[in-house]
DNA sequence: ACGTCCTCGCCCATCCTTCC
DNA sequence: GGAAGGATGGGCGAGGACGT
């Protein structure tokens, strides 16, 4: 075996800590004690597109399948093989939800065909300030079209359901992914912030493996506590998804373009205030106050050797942060480079590659949860009461809530399912669809009169209805207010 | 028993949104 | 920019509920 061989082999048993079971199961062994759980391999990127490859649910298995070239370099509960016909049959399990544990994140960086940067110690973009210290990659990939880093836990973090059902270890672990990423995007243009964190990456093998430090191994608590330290920094105003801010000021063309000289309006081309708009718009995108900016375009200016009028400083900053754009347009910035910064290079074309989330009001349809908060209002703000539920016709509800016959039933099969409202359909003539949420039956088990004052406290003290003394009528009602879930409605939206 | 009004399930082409 | 997955919306027929 090469030293490179064996270090591919130390990497990948690295990696995958002791979260799979040594050896590979052999007929007749004790199943009690094994550990479960399951990796996937794929070998070709035409195969990884397809999902076809290998589940492996032992070190032994995956360590022989060194050499390929994917792997999911975490551990999920269980892999899969589902038949698409007699000859195929593709890999599920490596679904987020069933991850078992995390052993390691994974930053991807990929560059445009043919500009790849040859791998050098000049390429630190993945060194990541935590608070206390600065955290290197443990393993450096080189792939056809980039490097991946991968930065390996010191011991696996294991994902567990809460009562509520939820993941609570996963979502702070993307968290940590995220702020990994984001710090790496950072210094580098080409970092893929949105692949899936804990999918399939490249897998570690004699001829991709650059660079190896088995010195440190983060800690969980560490990465969680700098995540979580930059989350009350950002103080991300607005509660929208991580969907990372766009960082343009610590980009290599932010930096040419903030230094350079740029002379007035040539025939045509960008000038300079459209430089200093572009520049205003990357600190705009990357949430800096305008105070900051303000500043930025001032010192900027009084470089120029030809520098803009006062008044033209203050429309364009004016401009930039009026909330109309989303930040530097790459195109734009391309063409300033090849103007005034020539040997800065801008990859990418376009938009910076992020589609974001349109508004309702700005889309043409809705999403089911959006009708399900309206109908939530609707049925609360409702005065036709049946049981306790608010009483409406499938037609009224189309109207009211401007959803298709179609999409108003599965959201109800869908609120239904999933607890958020009782629903009582009545077909045929004077039929109607009866739904009440949990507060409107506490509300109306609290009121209403056919209850007598002892059957409703026992129906709201009561956690076990079978201790009760029932009436008929009221195991129904309790049935109903004990099964539904506390409904939690967004305050900013109003019915 | 019958007509009418209503829900509901299924089909399917098309459009929209989101992800990569 | 392309693919995947989801939502839409029109149509049709089955079948429940009600009034007559």
């Amino acid at each position: 075996m090469s030293f490179n061989e064996q270090a591919a082999v130390d990497a990948v048993t690295t990696i995958m800590h002791d979260v799979l079971e040594k050896q590979r199961y052999c007929k007749g062994d004790a199943l009690a004690n094994r550990k479960i759980g399951a990796m996937f391999v794929v070998n070709g990127k035409q195969n990884l597109g397809k999902a076809r490859g290998k589940i492996m649910t032992s070190q032994e298995s995956v360590l022989s399948a060194v050499g390929a070239t994917h792997w999911t370099p975490n551990v999920f509960r269980y892999g899969k093989y589902r038949k698409l016909n007699q000859h195929a049959k593709v890999l599920t399990g490596h679904e987020e939800g069933n991850l078992k544990a995390i052993t390691c994140f994974v930053v991807d960086v990929d560059y445009p065909a043919g500009e790849k940067p040859e791998y050098g110690w000049e390429i630190d973009c993945f060194d990541v300030q935590l608070l206390q210290r600065v955290m290197s990659p443990n393993l450096v990939l080189g792939t056809p079209h980039g490097y991946q880093a991968y930065y390996i836990l010191d011991e696996p973090l294991w994902i567990k359901r809460n009562d509520q059902g939820k993941l609570p270890a996963l979502i702070s672990a993307k968290m940590v992914s995220s702020a990994i990423r984001n710090a790496v995007a950072a210094k580098n243009d080409h970092t893929d912030v949105g692949a899936n964190h804990f999918g399939f990456f490249r897998m570690p093998s004699a001829d991709n493996i650059l660079e190896m430090d088995e010195d440190t191994y983060a800690s969980f608590a560490e990465l969680q506590e700098w995540s979580m330290s930059l989350q009350k920094t950002a103080k991300n105003s607005d509660g929208d998804e991580p969907a990372g801010p766009r960082d343009q000021i610590h980009t290599a063309w932010f930096k040419a373009l903030a230094a350079a000289d740029v002379d007035a309006m040539k025939q045509g081309g960008l000038a300079r205030n459209n430089t200093l708009f572009t520049l205003l718009l990357a600190m705009y995108s990357s949430k800096q106050p305008l105070s900051t900016a303000s500043k930025f375009a001032e010192e900027w200016n009084a470089r120029q050797t030809d520098p803009l009028p006062k008044r033209e400083l203050r429309s364009t900053l004016a401009s930039a942060y009026s909330g109309e754009y989303q930040g530097a347009e790459l195109s734009f910035v391309k063409e300033l480079c090849t103007q005034y910064a020539p040997g800065v290079t801008i990859h990418g074309t376009g938009h910076a590659w992020k589609h974001i989330k349109r508004s309702r009001e700005e889309r043409q349809h809705s999403h089911l949860d959006e009708w399900g908060v309206d109908l939530v209002h609707l049925a609360e703000a409702s005065t036709d009461r049946v049981n306790g539920h608010a009483r409406f016709g499938v037609e009224q509800l189309e109207r009211d809530l401007k959803i298709g016959r179609r999409s108003l039933m599965r959201l109800l099969d869908k609120m239904q399912a999933s607890g958020v409202f009782s629903v009582q359909r009545k077909r045929g003539r004077n039929g109607c669809i009866l739904v009440a949420t949990s507060r409107m039956m506490e509300e109306y088990v609290r009121t209403d009169k056919r209850l007598n004052a002892q059957e409703r406290r026992e129906m709201l003290k009561v956690k076990n209805q079978q201790e009760a003394e029932e009436t008929p009528f009221m195991v129904e009602q309790l049935n109903l207010f004990y099964t539904l879930k506390p409904v939690e409605v967004p305050p900013n939206q109003r019915y």
